[in-house]
DNA sequence: ATCGAAGAGCAACAAATTGTTCTATAGTGG
DNA sequence: CCACTATAGAACAATTTGTTGCTCTTCGAT
């Protein structure tokens, strides 16, 4: 067993990673090819085909790599409203500006026939539920909440909406839609300032 | 101008456009080729080249027709809870039965990249999100709703949450589910029965 | 029924791509 | 310094893609 990995393994696997994840965003999946990256990065063909002889071994680690890239902590100070505004600020804006947000449809399209797609973006999607369910939680605990559903369920309403305007219903996410969406989802969840504890 | 379209080139196109649709929600996209469509129909790939010497235009009309197939219109009898369960009902089995929910995430995909599958996809969604209003439009006539939010946040989050749930998430379009959800957009948008005019 | 126009089928072709194998060169670690 | 391993590069067959020229069939108008 070898106690440390070549360098050259290294360097060459993330030079290809890096020139798979800009193709991946510039042309879309199809364009991820052994050949490409070859002409991109003056790593030869048949050292790519050593490192990668799957063609779809290739493309997952480079959605992996979209994937991984954007990772923000909620900040959970209260209330609700600043957190929930903050955090989905963050979400919204990765959706614009991160390759996760150009990648994203690609790994979708993927995942209907491709089982580690799949769970590139089903472990993706539960970090993004995580962050959103533990400001509802700091807002249970300081008890702003009121008991109108499960608070998984208004998690999965906050972050569905962008997704499907941005990339389903083709909508923009602009100022005037997002503050609305934020404002609606608070109202549901909290409790008007006189029933609270 | 030719008054009336030639039988041959009209049997011709349909039959290679159902073939490309089966390939489509079979093998994906990338499967839907000139030669492919060939090898299934035994039609000569000159004769589609001629068809569409465009692939983008081929695939385009493949994704139209799954669009266009699934059309169900909207009942407005009241209340808000029956018929809203009736609709999402539909749409939702339509996402796991009709040939449109097995190539939704390919449109998706096609989308970013390619302005026609973007109208696709937008048109489609545009009727889907109309007919949900229009059951939302009859319940307000009937006085059945109060002034949360626009009608056309509610409808947005009625569907934007099965999509994301399927086709993001990775999640189960399960009873359980949809009955929280239906309630729960009903609960929102409709008045307590005490307060009814 | 006939005839011109147009569609479909067939074969052949160059070009590009894909996957594979081999050898020579160069960098790594002991 | 040496054995090991990664990479580059070239060559190869097989497949796919887009294109062209030709023949045969079908359609519709007269």
């Amino acid at each position: 067993m070898t106690r440390t990995e070549d360098p050259r393994l290294i360097a060459t696997r993330e030079h290809a990673l890096d020139a798979a994840l800009e193709i991946l965003k510039d042309e879309g999946v199809l364009a991820v090819t052994h050949g490409s990256i070859s002409n991109t990065t003056g790593i030869s063909r048949s050292t790519l085909y050593r490192h990668w002889p799957k063609l779809e071994k290739l493309r997952n680690d480079a959605f992996l790599r979209a994937a991984t890239s954007p990772n923000f902590a909620p900040e959970t100070d209260g209330p609700l409203r600043a957190d929930l505004a903050r955090l989905m600020g963050n979400l919204v804006t990765a959706l614009s500006e991160t390759a996760w947000g150009q990648v994203a449809p690609q790994v979708i399209a993927a995942a209907a026939t491709d089982q580690q797609a799949r769970l590139v973006i089903n472990d993706f999607m539960k970090a993004r539920i995580a962050s959103v369910e533990a400001v509802f939680a700091a807002a249970e605990e300081r008890g702003e909440l009121r008991d109108i559903a499960p608070v998984r369920q208004l998690v999965e309403m906050a972050i569905a909406v962008p997704y499907f305007r941005k990339y389903i219903a083709g909508l923009p996410l602009d100022r005037d839609w997002f503050d609305a969406h934020v404002d609606l989802i608070c109202r549901l969840a909290t409790k008007a300032p006189e029933e609270r504890d």
